[in-house]
DNA sequence: TTTTATTTGTACGATAGCGTTCATTTTGCT
DNA sequence: AGCAAAATGAACGCTATCGTACAAATAAAA
């Protein structure tokens, strides 16, 4: 799982064709795995789904280890993408914080993050570096960007804390409080958008509340 | 993994040599689930762990199934037992939820937690049952014992509150912030004593600004 | 059309783990 | 000591999956 393992292709060529047997596969395991987890989860079961035989997967990919690496590989790419705290340029901080909250609660509560937590929980074990990506793509990336945005407030005198990354850190604790235990151990919980914008803005509220100069 | 199959044993008898190994087995079960996951961990290496032959093991469990469902309920039980929060008799509401919150910081951090919740997070797929068990063991039993007590806190006038399971669940997630995130999908992540009393207290002060009449 | 790269299906070897059978041995009770 | 219950070890059948080999088929490129 090394990140010279990328691209296990050195003699294939990259036919239009064979890209997008490529994007199957990866799909296709990102189902499977998602599904049923790294050790359940069968090349053949995604070959099959892939509407690929079992060898293009293995002149595609290494071997299992190295399929999962990268379908990981992708989606924290993914989230890197659709999960970003804007700046205040234009805003308050009020409402910043607020579009940050609806958008983790919106983007952490898909059942597709669900289940990729739940699977990546498992495999940290195996493969701890695995862990350390999701935290730099997700998590971490959140708690900097939330940082530089607080640090800012700080200096203009908006907000007081004697401690801003841990004031960065109770943010997301507030807007999820234990929803995110809740759904990865049970039923799916279902907020609708009106519960969402409450939920927002107690968290919000309280956040402000408590950093009140 | 049902209720009923608790005990898969109704000719053996109990001997206190008997009852020794289905402890031990237990225990081995419990260590090699938890390292590897369910699909991961083998019959015969818990077998070995536990010093106890492979027939044993199945004369007094079913299958594998059985054997990592009574490894949970061991470990919920003991979750149940060792994770208390206690009354306001004597105490300030103030002393209380420190009490709580020191406790939830020694309790969740273990490692033994840490890499429980990761092997239960996998499993909840296979088994939703499992995941439930855990809640209602574990996350909803502290929501319950803190809406009961800040309920009471409420009718006293101590805290003004307009939804008080909110309040209660907004608590855990001051306390724990993203920390549990941390812990589960990277690193030990190693506090000190001081450090403990320092995140709690501010969660606490925090969650009872809020909270002012 | 010819050539080359890629994919496919099928079969295969190797490994591993579950759960069972059974003859033998150990344990504990009386 | 004698007896019944329980544990052991070794072997076995079974199934599943990984990863590979190879000849045939297909697709792209020249």
């Amino acid at each position: 799982m090394l990140d010279a393992d990328i691209n296990q292709t050195h003699k294939l060529i990259d036919r239009p064709a064979s890209q997008r047997k490529i994007a199957d596969i990866l799909a296709a395991a990102r189902v499977e795995f998602f599904a049923n987890g790294f050790s359940a989860a069968t090349i053949e079961a995604i070959a099959a789904r892939a509407q690929v035989s079992k060898v293009t997967i293995y002149s595609r990919f290494k071997d299992k280890d190295n399929l999962f690496g990268q379908v990981v590989r992708a989606e924290c790419a993914d989230m890197r993408k659709n999960f970003t705290v804007e700046n205040l340029e234009n805003k308050s901080l009020r409402d910043v914080l607020l579009h940050a909250a609806l958008g983790m609660l919106d983007f952490l509560m898909r059942d597709e993050m669900i289940r990729f937590e739940r699977i990546l929980a498992a495999e940290v074990t195996r493969d701890p570096k695995i862990g350390e990506r999701f935290l730099d793509n997700g998590p971490r990336r959140l708690l900097q960007d939330l940082t530089n945005l607080l640090q800012l407030s700080l200096e203009k005198g908006e907000i007081k804390s004697d401690d801003i990354v841990a004031s960065a850190e109770m943010f997301p604790g507030l807007v999820m409080g234990r929803m995110d235990l809740f759904m990865r151990y049970g039923h799916k919980v279902k907020l609708s958008a009106a519960d969402k914008q409450k939920r927002a803005k107690r968290a919000v509220d309280a956040w402000i509340l408590i950093h009140q100069p």
